[in-house]
DNA sequence: AAAGCTGTAACAATCTTTGTTTCAACTTTC
DNA sequence: GAAAGTTGAAACAAAGATTGTTACAGCTTT
């Protein structure tokens, strides 16, 4: 199981508004070719990240433009802004029907919970450490090698 | 999107194992009953931690032993016998067609890899550091309190 | 007014997880 | 050795999530 690749299209499409986006308008048609994802979905991702306040859109005059500085944003900021894992779930789904007439069943959600969400926390934290500032500079440095 | 459920039911059964191992054969009907989960589920996942060395089962005699002390099996050992994330995969989606005739397109892997890996490696080093003799300690705690 | 783009809904296709049915093979007990 | 209880495993169904597709209303610019 694994996290809906929407994470990484969200990842490329701000990086392509930062690369391209003074020389061109970055239409989700745009977008599209570059990911080879569908145009409908590289336009939920934008709504997305709009809603996040990561980027802006408008009817219309088409192109997307960012709403934050490139290091303002983290990983975490995407990841969160496309809900790849739904926040009062978690990330790791529990089975939903322990027997609380045993012992174990009715206290294994207890003993699991603070774990799995150290877990989770875990990797948000590194997802926190990780700019698309980063990201974008290290895509133009090995752009400008080729 | 979250980890498969067989996870957390992995961590139920090994606690049973070792909370009822001594006073009852721990079948996969009896398993069943506890989580909440078909027997048959139960015996696939019973089949994976066998595969990963960490349980016993026979056929005919029924029910499932250890075969590992608790403090040498860690959340990671059990997360990767049941195999939720798929080891070749990663545990992010990348989109799979990012166009190469696009300069983001043809780079967004190299830049993104290293860092979804470390990501990943964040996450399983906090399920390294959990053994279940910790979990099924805490559990005898609160049995024991009730 | 025309062209191009976004926003959004509805539906289909595909994949994964989970459940169900079924039956062969094995062990223990009578 | 027969019966009962169990595991192992295959095949298929059910349910849910992701991704793709189609369609169209609404906005902006020219």
């Amino acid at each position: 199981m694994q996290i809906a690749s929407k994470f990484t299209v969200a990842v490329h499409i701000i990086t392509c508004i930062d690369v391209f986006g003074e020389q061109m308008r970055v239409t989700s048609d745009f977008l599209s070719g570059s990911t080879g994802v569908n145009a409908v979905i590289i336009r939920n991702v934008l709504a997305q990240l709009r809603s996040a306040g990561i980027v802006n859109t408008r009817q219309g005059s088409g192109g997307a433009h960012l709403a934050k500085a490139l290091n303002e944003i983290t990983l975490y900021d995407v990841y969160m802004a496309v809900e790849c894992v739904d926040n009062d779930e978690g990330l790791f789904h529990f089975h939903e029907n322990p027997n609380a007439k045993c012992p174990v069943g009715r206290n294994i959600h207890k003993v699991m919970d603070g774990r799995l969400t150290a877990v989770q926390a875990a990797m948000e934290n590194e997802l926190k450490s990780v700019t698309l500032a980063e990201i974008v500079e290290d895509t133009k440095k090995i752009i400008s090698e080729e």
